[in-house]
DNA sequence: GAAGATTGACGTGTCAATCTTT
DNA sequence: AAAGATTGACACGTCAATCTTC
C-alpha cells in the first residue's frame, strides 16, 4: 500500500484519499453523490470528508451542488477536469497493482487467495454489523 | 486490523502501537533495545517513538536506561509490569488472530496464502531497498 | 426531535531543526 | 562531520458540539 500510494502521488499527483473520492464518484451514475454516502463509501468520517472536499473543490476536481428536494443535503459532483484527472490516475494505479501484486501470483493462486480472503472479510463484516 | 485493534484496546487496554513496542522488546534478549533500532522495527519515525516511549514510561511499562559505552544512545527496557502486561495482551491478540483470520482458512489454504503473500512482500521490499 | 453537513478541540504521526556525544 | 535522540511546526484524522432543514 505504501508503494502504491507513493507512485500515485509521484506519477499522478494525487493523495490516496483523493483517488478514493474520484473512484467512488466515477462509479455513481452522473458522477455525483451525497456527502454522507461518500464518507461511508470511502471509510472516512463526515467531518474528515468535509475538509477533503474543500481542497478538491479548490483544485477544481469537483463541485458542491444543491440537492433538489432536500436543502439539508449537499451533492458532490465530478467536474470535467476531475474526470480527466481520474482517468490518468486510474491508469497509474492499475499498472501499480498489476506490477506489484498480481504479477507475483499465478492465476490459480489469485483465485484461491481471493476466495479465502473474501471469507475472512465477510466474517469480519458480519461481526461488525452485530457487535 | 480495525477489529483486532479494537479488541486489544477493549480487553487489554493497549493501543496497537504500545503492543508493537512491547512485542519487539520482548523478542530482544534482556527485553531492551536502542530507540533507533526499535523505531525501525515497529516502522515509526524516531520522533514518533520518542513520544510513545514518554507515555509508556509514565505508565510504568518500560524505562529509559543509559547505554554503557555510548552516551549518545538510550536503551528502552521492559519493566516487570511491562512483561506482565504484554503476556496478557498477547493472549488477547493471539486469540483474535485465530478467531478472526486463521479459523476461516484450511491448513492448506493458510500455507498457500503465506507462500504467495511472502513473494509479494519480498518483491515490494526489494524495490524499496533500491528505488 | 432527527437527519445532514460543518466547525472546533484534540490525538497521533511526519519532517526539519536542534542539541549532545562520538 | 556524523550518529543518536529530542523538540517544534505542521498535516490529517476522529469525536463532540453546532447550525440548518426536514
Amino acid at each position: 500500500m505504501e508503494l502504491l500510494e507513493a507512485e500515485l502521488e509521484a506519477e499522478a499527483g494525487l493523495p490516496m484519499t483523493w483517488y478514493d473520492v474520484l473512484l467512488h464518484l466515477h462509479e455513481r451514475p452522473g458522477g455525483r453523490c451525497r456527502m454522507g454516502e461518500l464518507a461511508e463509501a470511502i471509510v472516512l468520517s463526515r467531518s474528515g470528508l468535509t475538509t477533503v472536499v474543500d481542497r478538491m473543490e479548490e483544485a477544481g476536481l469537483l463541485q458542491r451542488r444543491l440537492v433538489p428536494g432536500d436543502r439539508r443535503a449537499v451533492d458532490v459532483a465530478l467536474t470535467a477536469a476531475g474526470r480527466r484527472r481520474f482517468a490518468a490516475a486510474a491508469a497509474v494505479h492499475r499498472r501499480g497493482i498489476d506490477e506489484h501484486f498480481v504479477s507475483h501470483l499465478s492465476t490459480a493462486e489469485g483465485r484461491a487467495l481471493a476466495r479465502a480472503l473474501e471469507r475472512v472479510r465477510d466474517a469480519a463484516r458480519a461481526r461488525r454489523a452485530t457487535p
